[in-house]
DNA sequence: TCAAAATATTAGTAATACTAATATTTTTGT
DNA sequence: ACAAAAATATTAGTATTACTAATATTTTGA
């Protein structure tokens, strides 16, 4: 069972505390059954409230608006994710070795790894796949960087890009790659889903294989020995 | 000057096609200034409206609403560049050349290339990296795909599958690298501008060329010839 | 067991996302 | 030059969204 304590979460994003309090972690959990049932574009905080019987008022004392609730979920996405590959990398040495386990994490951590019994980690990468872009894609998004709600991400691309550099020393783009292998994982399995043709991966239900295939073969061709 | 049929749209983006009738031109013309300057969730066709002297009403005879507008833009950004990479190629033989062109069209198409009178392609540009994203992470992308909304994706897509196929034609995921290379090169220039721990390209306004570096330097690990 | 904390209720406002009906202006063909 | 048609504007409306304030009730924990 996964600590709540390591998946840290900055107090800016929210107004009270989600985990301290049963409502507050309801509507975690709630929001994210709904998000992924109708999308964040239809989701509201009155939908949420009738979804899990309390009331509007209630859950604006804990999010100043649904961007910020989405925010806070992505940005546990990414502490948890992170928190996975330390737990999963310890007595690992060898660096690619390192980068096959990140690259699993990246494409499914829900895949045999501690969960948090209020969070459904399935239903949330789901969330993460269609919706975590909006997350940063907006007019605020240098305001809330300053405030230092992106620190989760930030920290996730520099551990991965960490081992990247152990593999390769000399490799000039390791943040832009680990990102973009971050990026990669959930746009390809997007499109897979939804825009075949942009992609040669096919995915099905909790079977993201060839997407892990797609991103160890990156890895290999990027990041080869070199003389 | 590029000649507006080039650029086809599908009629299911819109309810009256823009580009027949002057308001329709105004349309186009201010909600690339406007959705720029205050962000896609702060736009509103009244906002529009009062942006360009005209009023709302009028303005939902030409779009369902401000999501199918995006859309449209955004499907316009990819027509363009689709027709930009045809105009580039021309009489270019080389495939590795070939590549390296669509790479520059990808991270700047605007750079010396023809435009359409009533649309600012810069903006249009800061558009596509902030928002494009929306256009295509909702509930409706099935719908809407099978409508045919994104074959102007997937036919910029397939014919940079096409070259990348010139290059290396046991290249195993042509697709997914255009799509890829596509979308990376919106994001890093985002992340860049935005977030540049994710990153490590730096730009200034309108000087691209690490971004250009780096897709290339992709390029040239993915795709080296093989024995 | 009682005070504090958490949650719910009620009631409201301004803005958003539209639609319908009608009036006015502009364009076009003859 | 003029009528018909096309385009655009005006007015007026509804339901929903995105909140806030004030107060009441319930739950919790020392």
């Amino acid at each position: 069972m996964l600590i709540l304590s390591e998946v840290s979460i900055p107090e800016a994003l929210y107004l009270r505390d989600p985990l301290q309090t049963n409502l507050g972690r309801r509507i975690i959990s709630h929001s994210i059954d709904l998000i992924d049932e109708i999308g964040f574009e239809a989701f509201t905080f009155r939908k949420l409230a009738l979804h899990m019987d309390s009331n509007e008022t209630s859950l604006y004392r804990y999010f100043e608006n649904k961007h910020m609730l989405l925010l806070y979920l992505v940005v546990w996405y990414w502490n948890w994710v992170s928190y996975l590959i330390d737990y999963n990398l310890k007595n690992i040495d060898d660096p690619n070795r390192k980068l096959d386990i990140i690259i699993n994490n990246f494409v499914d951590a829900t895949r045999e790894n501690p969960t948090v019994e209020f969070v459904n980690e399935k239903r949330l990468h789901n969330i993460i796949i269609a919706e975590s872009a909006k997350a940063y894609h907006t007019k605020d998004v240098d305001k809330e960087n300053k405030s230092g709600l992106f620190q989760g991400y930030k920290n996730l691309i520099e551990k991965v890009s960490d081992v990247i550099l152990e593999i390769d020393p000399k490799f000039p783009y390791p943040h832009s790659f680990a990102s973009n292998l971050f990026e990669m994982a959930n746009n390809q399995i997007y499109f897979a889903e939804h825009l075949p043709r942009l992609t040669d991966v096919q995915v099905r239900v909790d079977e993201y294989d060839e997407v892990v295939d797609l991103l160890r073969y990156y890895k290999d061709r990027m990041l080869q020995a070199r003389e």
